[in-house]
DNA sequence: GCGTAGCCTTACTCACGAGTAGGTATAAAT
DNA sequence: ATTTATACCTACTCGTGAGTAAGGCTACGC
């Protein structure tokens, strides 16, 4: 349990014997790792604020003084991760290339993320989207990126289709419905991690690119580099 | 806190003054139609057993009496709920009709049910799925279902001899896949109620058989008969 | 009538966990 | 050397909510 977290608890290699009081900066970092670990373990109301000290290897009131109550903790703990999805995703979303590139190269950034980061994927994924108050604004505003990205790719190339209003909504609906297919794809994939972040996002360019229909005739995504 | 102590919340119109002692099947069904409200309102650990009691309109301990502890009363709960959303479902899964038209005809039903369940809704999908332990279980029971009906039309259709193996993997995520895009747009939905049940299902539709792909240059799906 | 079984209550116990009071020890500043 | 600031602790309070003890009221069989 103790181990693997924050690189242990002394800093440095220092072989002195008192390898306590760290300054400010390093608890809050350790805090919130053991946050976002321990809350992706047992969610929000089952995490205990004495196993995030203990893991964090403090006691109790340091965590009030530096993070505050345990709201402003969770609070703090989805923001940072949320931030480094967020990042991750966005450095391969460089413009100007085709929509279907750029959808199947944010499926790999996401699901090598994932595997890297498990922990801060469980965080995440509906206890943020769950709870109310503010940590749903927290979860809101990655999932308006996502929502952006969608309806920006909708405007930008089939504005055919209707009023703009109506592309907006629907951009909306679809956007919901693909993180979560997403999302899902990734809980999945937790129980059955053969498989490579690419495979699993041609999986999904499959589903959401070609279709279902396409699908049962056979005819699976591929990158266009082996067409 | 309730000035009424006796009337109020008693079912019938009845004027007469001692409507209590009422036969144990009908307490245990107002328990577990306010255990799914109250559930549904809080949450599982927001939710006290005190409120479910007053909601269903009598004493704690009779709801400890029938339906056991508050664990066994949130899995009675899911477990009674996801037999009602899975009958709706199979009921419109006759077979011998194309893939095409069960997938629609399988999501006007699931979308017609969450909209006049959407305490029900709410509890399975942002709840069981969520709390770890035995309510998973119940969960996972479910979506095994759906995901194993999906798979094997899958399989069934797609696959005339090829492949077994490979299908069956590939079906499983992408069913998966697909019952994470439906639950997610449900729940969109439910901040959303402007669209109708069929609209939803051909979002849906539009999505996973025709394909963002198709989407992108305009081409939503629709059903059949207005082609 | 009288027992027994089932419905129903008030009024507790008890554990757990968020948050704090109040104090010690070490490093930096003067 | 003394003050000040910061890191850090043990040991509490106190509300809340799950679960229970112990008994009352109503009906129905005999």
């Amino acid at each position: 349990m103790e181990a693997a977290l924050s690189g242990g608890d002394t800093a440095g290699g220092d072989p002195g014997r008192r390898p306590k009081r760290l300054p400010r900066t390093v608890r809050e970092r350790q805090i919130l790792d053991a946050a976002v670990f321990v809350f992706s373990q047992h969610g929000y109301h089952d995490a205990s604020m004495d196993e995030i000290a203990e893991v964090a290897g403090i006691s109790k009131p340091m965590v009030y003084s530096y993070l505050g109550s345990k709201e402003d903790l969770f609070s703090a703990s989805i923001r940072r991760e949320a931030t480094k999805v967020i990042e991750a995703i966005a450095e391969t979303m460089t413009p100007g290339r085709t929509p279907e590139m750029m959808l199947y190269d944010g499926f790999v950034a996401f699901f090598t993320f994932v595997s890297q980061n498990r922990d801060s994927w469980r965080v995440l994924h509906r206890l943020a989207a769950n709870q109310g108050g503010p940590f749903f604004a927290e979860w809101a505003e990655m999932r308006d990126r996502v929502i952006e990205v969608v309806s920006t790719l909708m405007v930008h190339q089939g504005s055919e289709g209707g009023l703009p209003e109506e592309i907006a909504v629907q951009g909306e609906a679809l956007a919901a419905a693909l993180v979560g297919a997403t999302e899902s794809l990734a809980d999945w994939w937790m129980d059955h991690p053969e498989a490579s972040p690419r495979k699993m996002a041609a999986r999904m360019m499959s589903l959401v690119w070609n279709g279902f229909g396409d699908i049962l005739r056979g005819d699976y995504w591929v990158p266009p580099h082996k067409r």
